[in-house]
DNA sequence: TTAGGGTTAG
């Protein structure tokens, strides 16, 4: 039925357009062009190759004489990537043929499309049209392709194409359909695109699986998995690799170990787990489940790797929080002779980033140096992020200054006002704020993310509340993340009342963090009537959360109201939920060294104990009294002071002083916040033994010099 | 002598 459409089109529209169609090779042409035409067949494997096939085609004559010959180096080009190569070639048919036909134009066009010049190929297919050639059910889909990635994020090109699909009467076209769906699916229209696809009447496996990839990159895998099983049940289709790959990242965004495990045993089952992408996307999926092992084990059951295998378990790894495997599987990459790329790089930094490392970090940063790896604005804006997050935000704002200000996007300046804002320097992180907009970068969603915890940070209230109104005139719909900042900030200034009647004021359900960030005011404050509600809201969106639990029965504790504690205890207990050990860790040398809460096993345990109780009669002398509230336990003072002693920053402190050169600064990160007791021991210390600490915390960064901090006790 | 769907990072 359609081909009788096309054809009666055709007749229509006259045989002029399609003119110059050249003949196929046949066993009549001349053996010489036959010659070429098995050498670009079989011979052919490389762009260097090509361009000797094509210049001796050239010096022949050959390719004036056989169109043939022309549209097969073209196709070739566009398969090794060079689509300007083949626009020559192109440009001296049309020089010579008035009326190239529509192969040529359709292989033209492809040739752009498949090599991201989407630009380029909607111009040739303005040229083409101009020049009275009709698309045909060839044209459209490598047409729709461009307009799916043009960069242009107003461009609608694709609505013009598809008029012309239906005007053209190309339109129930499967493979025309299937590109309209990506086209629409690309351009975030998943609406239209989903119109489309019921629209259709026969569909294939890659029709289906154009839909259940459209949702799956919308981010709506519950959509895409219903349409799987829908695929299956009513068309009985089997699910191929590449649509699996879809499903795996799917499951990956559901986060659901159960069913990771079915695509995994369907990969199995099917054969198809030799297959490297699917096989890259069993690992991606079971690291964005957060099971690392699973993703481990399917990691090193894999035939093959490649950079991708890699990159994915290095990135999984950093993603749950075990940036030392990642540190130790990047060795065995290089051992392996797989070559990082930048994209391994930008892991790696993330990783040290993690780690607070400022060691590690320099190394990763040298590695790409010495390696001439291609150091682009994210890659960039990664390092910076590192540095600032490894305590040394001097270089993070030199790098910053050094990148030419049309090279700056908006997360390098992101990337800067936060960088700012953990390290308490919130006036620092305001005055970026005004400078990226007079240099007419337009604040996103991060930016007042990290401008509003910068003011939190800082105290800056009026500040604060004036960059929450600027939203609006950047047309930044405030989201849940904003609204804990704001929540954090009135919280920590003790504006408790005003945090609460924003939270009422949010037009969606607050999440767990804006709660989270009450209850922590709660604690500072030591509100327990509205920590209470804080907290119970907390049980009902988050019960297995233990810091929840441990923050309400802090609030207890700090009034004393011991049976409370005992009863979220026991509540804890029967739930399984325990309270993550408290880790610092100090660099020294070129070892980083780990310290847990009255650390038993570390091997310097004795000296470093020893070490802290002369600390303590040192810091006495000098007026130092431990803060007791620090203690949530109901025990003696003597007990309390002695289990003061051993919080593992202070234990990773007294390490630096004893260990490290006098002139040296103390670099230590913690995993969780500091306390009190310990916040006034380090001001104490840094001023006696005049030494330079620097504490890194779950929360932000202490720089404790003569006596005080960078926070000015404000955190 | 041409066609439509894919993994990592941000």
């Amino acid at each position: 039925m359609q081909a009788q459409r096309r054809l009666e089109l055709r007749r229509k529209l006259g045989a002029r357009a399609f003119s110059c169609t050249p003949s196929p090779p046949s066993s009549s042409s001349p053996p010489l062009e036959a010659r070429y035409d098995r050498l670009l067949k079989n011979s052919c494997d490389d762009a260097s190759a090509l361009k000797q096939i094509h210049s001796s085609l050239t010096t022949r004559g050959l390719l004036t004489r056989d169109p043939h010959l022309s549209a097969q180096i073209i196709v070739k080009y566009s398969k090794f990537g060079h689509p300007h190569h083949a626009r020559s070639l192109f440009d001296g048919i049309t020089a010579r043929c008035e009326r190239p036909n529509s192969f040529l134009w359709n292989t033209m066009v492809r040739a752009y499309a498949n090599n991201g010049h989407c630009a380029d190929a909607l111009e040739l297919y303005a040229l083409m049209r101009r020049g009275g050639v009709l698309p045909d059910n060839y044209t459209f889909p490598f047409v729709l392709k461009a307009c799916a990635s043009d960069s242009d994020p107003l461009a609608r090109g694709w609505e013009v194409v598809h008029g012309e699909t239906i005007k053209t009467g190309f339109d129930p076209d499967m493979y025309v359909e299937a590109a309209l769906v990506d086209a629409y699916a690309k351009r975030g229209r998943i609406g239209c695109a989903r119109k489309v696809f019921d629209g259709m009447t026969q569909r294939d496996l890659v029709c289906w699986t154009t839909m259940i990839t459209a949702y799956e990159q919308a981010e709506q895998p519950q959509e895409s998995l219903v349409l799987l099983c829908r695929m299956q049940r009513e068309e009985s289709l089997l699910p191929d690799p590449v649509a699996i790959v879809s499903v795996a990242s799917s499951v990956g965004q559901m986060g659901d170990v159960k069913s990771a495990k079915s695509v995994h045993a369907y990969a199995i089952q099917n054969g198809i787990l030799g297959d490297v992408c699917v096989a890259n996307s069993v690992v991606a999926m079971y690291t964005k489940c957060g099971n690392v092992e699973y993703a481990r084990m399917a990691f090193v059951r894999m035939e093959e790797r490649d950079k991708i295998s890699w990159n994915s378990m290095l990135s999984g790894y950093v993603q749950n929080g075990q940036a030392n495997e990642a540190l130790l599987l990047f060795e065995q990459m290089q051992d392996s002779g797989c070559k990082p790329n930048p994209v391994t790089a930008l892991i790696m930094v993330s990783a040290c980033a993690f780690l607070g490392s400022c060691h590690l970090g320099k190394k990763i940063h040298d590695y790409i140096h010495e390696n001439k790896m291609k150091v682009d604005i994210t890659l960039q804006n990664a390092l910076m992020d590192m540095y600032a997050k490894c305590g040394n935000l001097e270089t993070a704002s030199k790098m910053f200054h050094e990148i030419p200000l049309k090279e700056r996007d908006v997360s390098s300046w992101n990337v800067l006002i936060s960088a700012y804002g953990m390290h308490g320097r919130g006036e620092e992180a305001l005055n970026l704020y005004l400078q990226m907009q007079e240099k007419g970068v337009a604040p996103n969603h991060i930016t007042f993310t990290s401008i509003l915890s910068a003011c939190s940070h800082a105290g800056l209230i009026n500040e604060g509340r004036k960059c929450f109104a600027d939203m609006s005139k950047h047309s930044v719909m405030p989201e849940a993340k904003h609204y804990t900042c704001m929540v954090d900030m009135l919280g920590r200034a003790g504006l408790l009342g005003e945090a609460f009647n924003l939270i009422k004021s949010m037009p969606a359900s607050p999440n767990d963090g804006v709660w989270g960030a009450l209850l922590l005011a709660c604690r500072v404050h030591g509100n327990s009537e509205l920590g209470e509600i804080a907290a119970n809201n907390l049980f009902q969106i988050e019960p297995e959360h233990p810091g929840y639990y441990v923050l309400l029965s802090n609030i207890y504790a700090a009034s004393r109201r011991w049976q409370e504690v005992g009863k979220l205890r026991e509540n804890m207990k029967t739930r399984g939920l325990s309270k993550p050990a408290a880790f610092s860790v100090i660099e020294y040398g070129q070892e980083a060294i780990g310290f847990y809460t009255a650390d038993q096993l570390n091997p310097y345990r004795g000296e470093v104990y020893r070490h802290m109780e002369r600390l303590v009669v040192e810091m006495k002398t000098r007026g130092y009294f431990p803060d007791r509230s620090c203690v949530l336990h109901d025990v003696e003072d003597e007990d309390k002071d002695h289990i003061l002693n051993y919080h593992s920053e202070k234990l990773a402190v007294a390490f630096g002083i004893l260990k490290t050169d006098s002139e040296s600064t103390i670099t230590v990160s913690k995993n969780l916040r500091i306390c009190n007791d310990c916040h006034s021991t380090f001001k104490f210390l840094s001023d006696i033994y005049q030494r330079q600490i620097v504490v890194r915390d779950a929360n932000r960064f202490h720089h404790f010099q003569a006596g005080s901090c960078s926070c000015k006790d404000y955190w």
